[in-house]
DNA sequence: GGAAACCCTGGAGCCGCTACAGTGTCAAAT
DNA sequence: ATTTGACACTGTAGCGGCTCCAGGGTTTCC
């Protein structure tokens, strides 16, 4: 399987797929005569979990330590907890800001009177009273 | 006014202050006679507003396009509309993939029975599975 | 035999900082 | 007068997770 095929395979780039073996997140496949990549279906499995954890939006760093623990399934493994938990914990942190910022924009978009004639802007005036400190639609008092 | 009182004044960091000088996106203040930065009252306006902009989460292209407008009031700045909104859609897609990577995870923490011993481990099961093309609960068939 | 499509390596670029290293300046304490 | 400590300066490298490019080789098809 050259390296084309199990990009289309898993959906993942072909510089990806380099990229992660630079890593050290896939290991090094064999190579033909002509130094072309040779993969296997094991390569297959492990780029899709990859991926799998990716899609999770797990650093790759943890998703390094997951794989130790596929690799050597004798060990206890009750980090993987862990990950998952901090996982979510950072996944929550960013929801929470985003709903906050999602509200801000709409406050702000609300601003705008529809006439945009250079100083009338009410959204421009919204961000540059924030430059005064009076209390505005981002960082209500 | 001295780099650090304007870093103090502002919440932002000192080395973030010459980043973004570099960047062009604050002018360049006065200089004492040894060579340290002079900061003025307009300094402050205009981190202020960078940072309230970057509080929104926009990316820094967009702070300087709309510091193009706050610079030349005269012109029609319709496109401010447009950044916003702009914005706006980016934010809301993020969080739409943000619930939906809760919700795997949530799911994900749950196959765990608690018994962590090796090749025992839910989570990892399901994980690897998805190295098999069977649905998991990351992307349910 | 020539064009298109694939492969290789190594390095640079993206974003928005952050963190150095190496040097200079200034004010207060000893 | 000197030493300490906090501040200032420039320039460069690093982070994560790719993405893209240059400059080359190979294979396949017409």
């Amino acid at each position: 399987m050259q390296i084309k095929e199990l990009a289309r395979a898993t959906g993942v780039d072909v510089e990806t797929i380099r990229y992660y073996e630079k890593q050290g997140l896939m290991p090094a496949p064999a190579r033909r005569d002509n130094g072309y990549r040779d993969y296997a279906a094991a390569h297959l499995e492990r780029l899709s979990f990859i991926r799998h954890c990716r899609a999770l939006d797990m650093p790759l760093g943890d998703v390094n330590r997951l794989l130790g623990f596929v690799d050597k399934p004798d060990t206890n493994c009750g980090d993987v907890d862990l990950l998952v938990d901090d996982q979510l914990a950072r996944v929550r942190a960013r929801l929470k800001s985003m709903r906050a910022l999602e509200k801000q924009l709409l406050r702000l978009r609300a601003r705008c009177s529809g006439t945009h004639e250079g100083a009338n802007c009410g959204i421009l005036e919204e961000l540059v009273s924030a430059a005064h400190g009076e209390s505005c639609v981002c960082h209500p008092a």
